[in-house]
RNA sequence: GGAGAGGUAGCGAAGUGGUCAAACGCGGCAGACUGUAAAUCUGUUCCUUCGGGUUCGGUGGUUCAAACCCACCUCUCUCCA
């Protein structure tokens, strides 16, 4: 079950391979992964690291979710160049809402394996003295400033000791896991190893288990969600690749798919489908465009269903075949007889007219097939397909009480 | 608290009285080529009623004229405590 994971490239940094491989296939463990509500929504990388909860999960261990209600509150500088902004404590409550309500769409909190998701927030309420002194002393302050995760954040300076006390925090969480839940295993994305590995040496000193074998706490990272140029998945033109259809639509989200490297179709192939990797890579060689279809079907329905991706993807073939479905991406104004210019922008289809001037100007703009090169070019027609560039469609349609 | 260095368009970074809507690089967008991929080449990248308008941390001031000079404020960094 282990290889299984290693093979489909989840594995990435192991505090010990071993005893995890062991854990992993001879017993049921308790593990968690953590998520911060700091914002109120789940984004792709959230989501990938969701998809080895799932499988572990799928393999008989029992999940925890962490969600961070405390330590969202402080913010975690791991990788950062400038301190993240401080949250209010109820955008975090709200946040959280919705972030548990996500992550029970893609975990499953039912059956007889539920995952349970709990909230940092309801133990860490000691006070600061007791805290310090029972956390606080097992760590070197040396040392933590050693670790890859600040060093971005102190070539920039500024480190506050509000974000040094972020890693102390999370260590405390999977020791406290363990105390309580009986948790063995701290899985993450690889930005968190620095905090991940905190909590098992904290959890070695508090206990003074260092010579004792198979009281061990261990943590797992998968790989960073980044691109074949090295950019980290899910940053698109209009912002982050969200999981909630309100913020990102399903379209959206399948064309980002859709429009993936090459490189990358196997990779997420593995992550993203249950296809055997040989299956996979088979696939990937005879025909990378098919292949890619596959993924991006495979993402859509984890994250929206599968009606909703057969929908997405009839939707996708036939937009970029040439035809004009009736359900593409649809705007309604209440206009007539309106110049292209103002049409673009009160569609949002650019964010200024000189955006849409520029477009006209160069080409990129078509208009039920034609291409239109008139800035002044009026539209009165009832019902229009807006084309811009060679990928964003929009169908309009105009005169409609709003 | 003291001393110094800084804050320029999405980012990095030039510019230090008029010729600056502000070089250059990255990123973004569009065009050509393609496979809704990559690479490459080309154009473009504050807003506009195309007259102009509003930008260079903020507020005042000097000047015919300020990103550039002065004062105060504010934020960041480095060194000292």
């Amino acid at each position: 079950m282990f290889n299984e994971l290693k093979e489909r490239g989840y594995v990435y940094q192991a505090t010990n391979e071993e005893l995890i491989k062991k854990m992993i296939n001879n017993e049921k463990i308790t593990f968690y992964l953590g998520i911060d509500p700091t914002a109120d929504s789940l984004h792709i990388g959230h989501f990938f690291a969701l998809t080895l909860v799932r499988r572990l999960q799928k393999m008989g261990h029992h999940p925890i979710v962490l969600i961070g209600g405390a330590t969202a509150l402080i913010g975690d500088p791991s990788g950062r160049s400038d301190l993240r902004k401080t949250l209010s404590k109820e955008q975090v409550e709200y946040n959280k809402k919705e972030v548990i309500e996500l992550v029970k769409k893609f975990v499953d909190v039912d059956g007889n394996n539920p995952a349970k998701i709990v909230d940092n927030v309801s133990w860490m309420k000691d006070n600061y003295i007791d805290f310090m002194r029972k956390v606080g002393v097992h760590f070197n302050v040396n040392k933590m400033l050693s670790t890859d995760c600040y060093k971005k954040r102190l070539e920039e300076g500024g480190l506050t000791f509000l974000e040094m006390g972020y890693m102390l925090m999370q260590a405390y969480d999977f020791v406290h896991l363990n105390e309580t839940e009986g948790c063995v295993l701290q899985v993450g994305g690889s930005d968190q190893w620095a905090n991940m590995v905190a909590g098992t040496e904290l959890f070695r000193k508090m206990n003074n288990l260092s010579n004792i074998k198979n009281k061990e706490i261990e943590a797992l990272t998968c790989p960073l969600l980044v691109k074949a140029d090295g950019e980290k998945m899910g940053k698109t033109s209009s912002g982050t690749l969200w999981v909630s259809r309100e913020k990102t639509t399903v379209y959206d989200f399948y064309q980002m798919f859709i429009n993936s490297y090459d490189e990358d179709v196997e990779r997420l192939l593995c992550f993203f489908s249950d296809y055997p990797v040989s299956e996979i890579k088979k696939m990937c060689k005879e025909d990378i465009i098919k292949a890619k279809k596959v993924m991006a079907f495979e993402v859509t329905k984890l994250v929206h269903g599968e009606e909703e991706a057969i929908k997405v993807q009839k939707l996708s073939e036939e937009i970029f075949s040439g035809n004009n479905p009736n359900n593409m991406p649809t705007v309604k104004i209440e206009d007539n007889n309106i110049n292209v210019i103002d049409l673009m922008v009160k569609t949002n289809l650019v964010p200024s007219k000189s955006e849409a001037r520029r477009l006209i100007e160069q080409g990129g703009i078509i208009i039920d097939k034609e291409k239109i090169m008139d800035t002044n070019y009026i539209v009165n027609r009832k019902e229009i397909v807006i084309q811009k560039g060679k990928k964003t469609y929009i169908k309009v349609i105009l005169n409609e009480k709003i």
